[in-house]
DNA sequence: TTCAACTCTGCACGCTGTACAGATAATGTA
DNA sequence: TACATTATCTGTACAGCGTGCAGAGTTGAA
């Protein structure tokens, strides 16, 4: 590939990198939930003027995306590009990789959701699924059905995760989190909602990496279901 | 139930309602996206000063969230309340529900994830759900997990769709979002990204009610496969 | 008739994203 | 070495945001 061409224009040389603005970004989303990266808060961060950010991005829409394909980037592929493994279990390493990637970051996640991921990490991501579905027996076209399924399944948790969050911050041990669902569960008045009353403690755990999996689980069947049998070593 | 004690209290009458409030914010959602029913824009749409919005609610926070409840009671329950249909097509049935009354307002959509969805009439419709599940002959945990899976998966879909449009107002119609997608896959670059880039017929259509259907069914398959047997008549 | 409660307005504060003009620094060229 | 060009950064500013405070005006109860 070719040299960058770099450092043949005049002017000064830039204070900041694109990264170091969305490390600040970033941080300030751990702290302070997503309105926190604010173009101000990250300028003040980084020591600058706040338009002074504007030299390394056209708007703050361009940071956001910037953002979301840098975590988007962050996804180890080792773990689920092992063809020896078998697929379900690859399937199960990237759902469970991709949330706690995200999780770790809940002020980012609705940045994430809030516009279209077409990156190129995006777009990465989503070879590798295809890939990995064709490796389960698929054809191309349940693999692509099945890949949105996932991706569905994926964010659409995340999403509902960090919605249920009461205030900003690094995300509470799940343990905590289900004990203050549970109490807001066991307030539910059983004469009109009997069955959510009852449902309490499993709905105090939906947030739980167990009903994640669950659920994964139950799609992987699914999708297995309807394709013509297939042995569990499609391989190449 | 009691009569909510009115019109004893000194001082003039209101010169609106909160249902006005929330009709005014609607509509500026659906002509100008998420961000377009500041409570500025809602004052002047129904013609007061900006702070008399605080007469009706204690802060922003509070419309919005009375605004999703509001959607979600325009849910009709009817469709799949009943008993005598076989319990598949009634989840199909509210499924498809929840999509058409959401993807309605598609500026709603951030605000309807962007926050836990705990009102009464989301609280009813769950209830609602776990009746459904448990005719479908799931014990109350399965029931209950499996009602979160299809919770995930309805408004993951709906919020992944909202996030592909390029601009806020109305929904454009499926044939015209999908043409306008396939016109971006046909760009992937087949070198780098082959498997994404032939099967751009297929993911350009991720956003249709067919895929849709597609991924419901599957999750259908998975949720009763993991069951033990069961009759199809399950009902009472 | 007086009083207390309530609604609404004007004004203000601190925050947001971002446009514009100007000072400064680094470069390629003469 | 001097100059012209160009990129970077700052100061200032604007419109818009959510919302708090003080006050004017309206209404029902005592």
């Amino acid at each position: 590939m070719p040299v960058p061409a770099q450092r043949t224009r005049p002017g000064p040389r830039r204070a900041l990198t694109e990264d170091q603005i969305l490390d600040a970004a970033l941080t300030l989303l751990d702290a302070g939930g997503a309105n926190a990266a604010s173009v101000r808060a990250i300028a003040a961060q980084v020591g600058v003027a706040p338009n002074a950010v504007y030299t390394y991005f056209p708007d703050k829409a361009a940071i956001v995306k910037a953002l979301v394909e840098r975590l988007l980037g962050q996804v180890d592929h080792g773990v689920f590009i092992d063809r020896d493994q078998p697929w379900r279990q690859r399937v199960e390493a990237l759902a469970l990789e991709l949330r706690e990637r995200l999780s770790a970051h809940p002020g980012a996640v609705p940045l994430l959701i809030g516009g279209p991921m077409d990156g190129p990490h995006a777009l990465a991501l989503n070879e590798r699924l295809l890939e990995l579905l064709a490796d389960a027996g698929l054809n191309p076209t349940d693999a692509a059905r099945a890949s949105y399924l996932l991706i569905v399944y994926v964010f659409g948790s995340i999403a509902l995760e960090v919605a249920d969050l009461p205030q900003p911050g690094p995300l509470p041990p799940e343990s905590e989190r289900i004990d203050t669902r549970l109490d807001a569960f066991t307030a539910t008045p059983a004469e009109h909602y009997p069955r959510t009353a009852a449902a309490a403690a499993a709905m105090a755990g939906y947030i739980s990496t167990e009903q994640y999996l669950w659920g994964l689980r139950r799609m992987l069947d699914g999708i297995t279901a309807s394709t013509t049998a297939h042995t569990e070593a499609a391989g190449v």
